[in-house]
DNA sequence: CCCTTTACTTATCATTTGATAACAAAATCC
DNA sequence: GGATTTTGTTATCAAATGATAAGTAAAGGG
């Protein structure tokens, strides 16, 4: 069959959609912020609250590593930590109002580049690459 | 209009997808290779041949900090440079066949694993898949 | 209540990556 | 044919990242 072939797509398709949000994401961030700073602020919007096990899994850094990083976040005040009442061991990490004002600034510039980027697409498209995100989602990218 | 929720889905969408290519691709690496290194290899992969300034522009990196990570994979063996006869300051790069081999496993084990992901997917669902990854490769991803 | 495990911290060091200046050789432009 | 631009190189330095050892404090298990 052509499994490979759906393959070679996928590798492709997967290489433009790095491409992109590359480019989407170009020079968005602060310069106070290192590239990684900026993932795991990008990542704490998106699930907080979240906890540094969490974090440290999910980008695959170690605890020390992500400790220190977060450390660093937090002495920028732009993320706060709560410690969980129900295991005094754990933070709940979320992002500092300040915090909240710099990710947002961030994805509105992405958001308006994304604009450009199908402005010239009809509504009925636009139906279509609703769509299209959600079965790929389900049945590959889950 | 809820462009809005388009946006709101792709920025769930490519965090996922990064999320599953990283799965995909951990620990593929041969421990001889940096992290960027291994991603200039999978770039010339895809792309052979390239020049140095291709690799510069598309990877995000200056020539200077390009020029040394491509002498170490040539010093590794990896890739084979050959300067353009029409024009002798360029260089089209390749990979070795060492580059060959070593990237032809990874993308093996890349592949070993999406089979996974997939194969309780229907005939008729594999079908979709294409078609989804088709059309948002022409109209987003492009 | 002790022992083990989990969640996180601190400190330290090596490696990787990024940035910049200064250079060389080939091509191009006038 | 001399100035300029393009393509790549070498060297050097600073910063970011990764890895490891050793520690604390809370939770859980017998």
């Amino acid at each position: 069959m052509d499994n490979n072939l759906l393959f070679q797509q996928i590798v492709t398709f997967t290489t433009a959609v790095h491409q992109v949000t590359s480019d989407l994401t170009k020079d968005v961030k602060s310069g106070a912020l290192t590239p990684v700073q900026y993932k795991i602020l990008e990542y704490i919007a998106v699930s907080q609250p979240v906890t540094l096990s969490e974090i440290s899994d999910c980008m695959h850094m170690s605890m020390p590593n992500t400790s220190r990083e977060l450390k660093k976040l937090t002495e920028k005040q732009l993320c706060s930590r709560v410690t969980d009442p129900s295991d005094r061991r754990r933070q709940g990490i979320t992002l500092s109002p300040a915090g909240e004002v710099m990710m947002g600034e961030a994805f509105q510039t992405i958001g308006r580049r994304f604009e450009e980027r199908i402005a010239h697409l009809s509504e009925e498209e636009r139906r279509e690459i609703g769509q299209a995100l959600g079965l790929l989602q389900q049945k590959v990218f889950y």
